[in-house]
RNA sequence: GGCCCCGUCGUCCAGCGGUCUAGGACGCCGGCCUUUCAAGCCGGUAACGCGGGUUCGAAUCCCGUCGGGGCUACCA
């Protein structure tokens, strides 16, 4: 039987990096495997979802690459993969455990057990606690399935083996809300059986909730899917990733610059390895070696620094132009119209500034000076061992040695200004780095010497003079 | 509280009974390079939670313990 595996998000928010993670887990799963990768959109909490979370949630999927054969906008044999779409589909279903004597109407009002709710919360304890211990009423209502009582529910789990659970600990639970909505359970657990799921790759916090689909898979008369349950992801104070974290979604991440591949490559690394201490690779290589087996069992923390680091080497395994290219928006936005002739300046540099950015926006940064008179001057490294005459004198000899030079390009440049060290009787470092801050605002910029050819002499020649009275 | 899961450097990953005086990567620290910042190169720091077994031999298997986490909703 072909692999078919599926991403199930909610859009009651935008694609949390843990999920991105387990839908790229499928994916990779499923090309390992030749099988299918599905995205439906779990979207049964009615009030919650909403298109403009639907949307970016696709937007991020379709970004990392993580492309679909079947599911939503795709097309495929089962309609929109949209859970709100199969509504009546659901309630029918659940209305026939009922009558198959597997289910029960049950009539608590929400009313009543938000009270209970409060009433458990008010006494510091968990939300459920009360709700249970009330015998269910006989009329109208919600639907719960009747967990069969002294049964084992045992399975095993690709990641973490043999798993059991006793009926008895587990309660009896709503499939259909009062409103004639499906909850998770019975919708999930309905569409795998109906859309021939084969293995369910997941989030360990739906592990305690397993059982439950066991049975209601077993209830539609079909053998449940094979189950993996990933580690989950957490923040660096152990906790599940969240928004208190820092960015937590994918959006997030690629608004701040990051490229998909590292994103990608990342990920994947997150509870798993190719092997042969491979650190950087490619979607290639990660389906020919990926195995649900090989998935780590214990959870890991998300390490900002391991993925900007990454981004860093894929930054710089661009090739120049295309760097470049990613590069002239982020400067555009900045600095508003941008003409051919500048943007020019800027490609001659190009290189030099990827060879030191990590973060997209850092690049754009570090180019502003081509294109902008600098705001404001960094405070100097030089405050301790130059005083402002010093500075001035370093300048003002700057200014001297480049008034006529002829031609103005880098080697030229450079053997102006060498001289100045020596003349001043001072450290290369402590003499360029002035006239670095006078001519880009900045102590962290691409080389001098290819920074001034390229800002060109006029320019330089008028920061220069501005920065003598400035800085 | 109950149920379930997890436990190798600060972090991610390797390790599947002997080759482990535990390997790689990020980070951190030092050095080289050097006009800054990066990059690059070299070196260093640092872990099998604990206690019992099993075995000739355990990071690897078993039990217990401690610690962490998840779930316990008409959220998913």
């Amino acid at each position: 039987m072909s692999v078919r595996v599926r991403i199930a998000p909610s859009p009651t928010g935008t694609l949390h990096v843990g999920t991105a993670r387990a839908a790229l887990y499928n994916w990779l799963y499923a090309r390992h495997t030749g099988g299918t990768f599905i995205v439906r959109i779990d979207d049964t909490d009615l009030a919650r979802s909403t298109t403009e979370y639907e949307s970016n949630i696709l937007d991020s999927l379709r970004w990392l690459g993580l492309d679909w054969d079947e599911g939503v906008g795709v097309g495929g044999p089962h309609g929109e993969y949209r859970q709100s779409t199969r509504l009546d589909h659901y309630r029918q279903s659940a209305e026939a455990m009922v009558t198959a004597g597997l289910a029960y109407y049950d009539d608590r009002t929400p009313p009543e057990l938000d009270a209970l709710r409060a009433r458990a919360q008010g006494e510091g304890r968990h939300p459920g606690h009360y709700i249970r211990r009330i015998a269910p009423p006989a009329d109208s209502g919600s639907i719960r399935y009747a967990v069969p009582a002294d049964e084992s529910i045992t399975f095993t789990d690709v990641v973490r083996g043999e798993i059991s659970f006793e009926a008895d600990t587990i309660d009896d639970f709503v499939i259909l809300r009062s409103d004639g909505t499906p909850t998770y359970h019975l919708a999930s657990t309905l569409d795998d059986v109906d859309y021939g799921i084969t293995h369910v790759a997941r989030g360990e916090d739906l592990l305690p909730s397993t059982p439950k689909h066991i049975l209601l898979a077993r209830a539609l008369g079909s053998e449940p899917p094979t189950y993996a349950h990933l580690p989950l992801l957490f923040g660096a104070d152990g906790k599940k990733l969240s928004k208190r974290h820092g960015a937590d979604s994918v959006a997030e991440f690629r608004a701040m610059g990051y490229l998909p591949e590292a994103m990608v490559n990342y990920l994947a690394l997150l509870g798993w390895s190719p092997g042969d201490d491979l650190t950087i690779f490619g979607p290639d290589l990660a389906i020919e070696r990926f195995d649900l087996v090989d998935v780590q069992k214990n959870p890991a923390i998300f390490d900002v620094d391991k993925l900007t680091w990454l981004n860093g080497e894929y930054i710089r395994a661009m090739a120049p132009d295309d760097f470049a290219e990613r590069i002239r928006p982020l400067v555009e936005d900045s600095v508003g119209c941008l003409d051919d002739e500048r943007w020019k300046t800027f490609e001659e540099l190009s290189p030099l500034v990827q060879e030191r950015t990590k973060l997209l926006p850092e690049a754009a940064g570090q180019a502003m000076f081509l294109f902008v008179e600098p705001l404001s001057y960094d405070e100097g490294s030089w405050a301790k061992v130059m005083d402002k005459k010093g500075v001035d004198e370093v300048l003002d000899l700057a200014v001297e040695a480049l008034t006529d030079l002829d031609p103005w390009e880098t080697g030229s440049i450079e053997s102006a200004l060498r001289t100045l060290p020596e003349q001043l009787g001072r450290g290369a470092g402590k003499v360029f780095q002035p006239i670095r801050v006078a001519v880009t605002g900045s102590s962290v910029s691409p080389p001098l010497f290819e920074s001034l050819a390229a800002l060109g002499r006029s320019t330089s020649m008028e920061r220069l003079a501005r920065a003598r009275s400035r800085l």
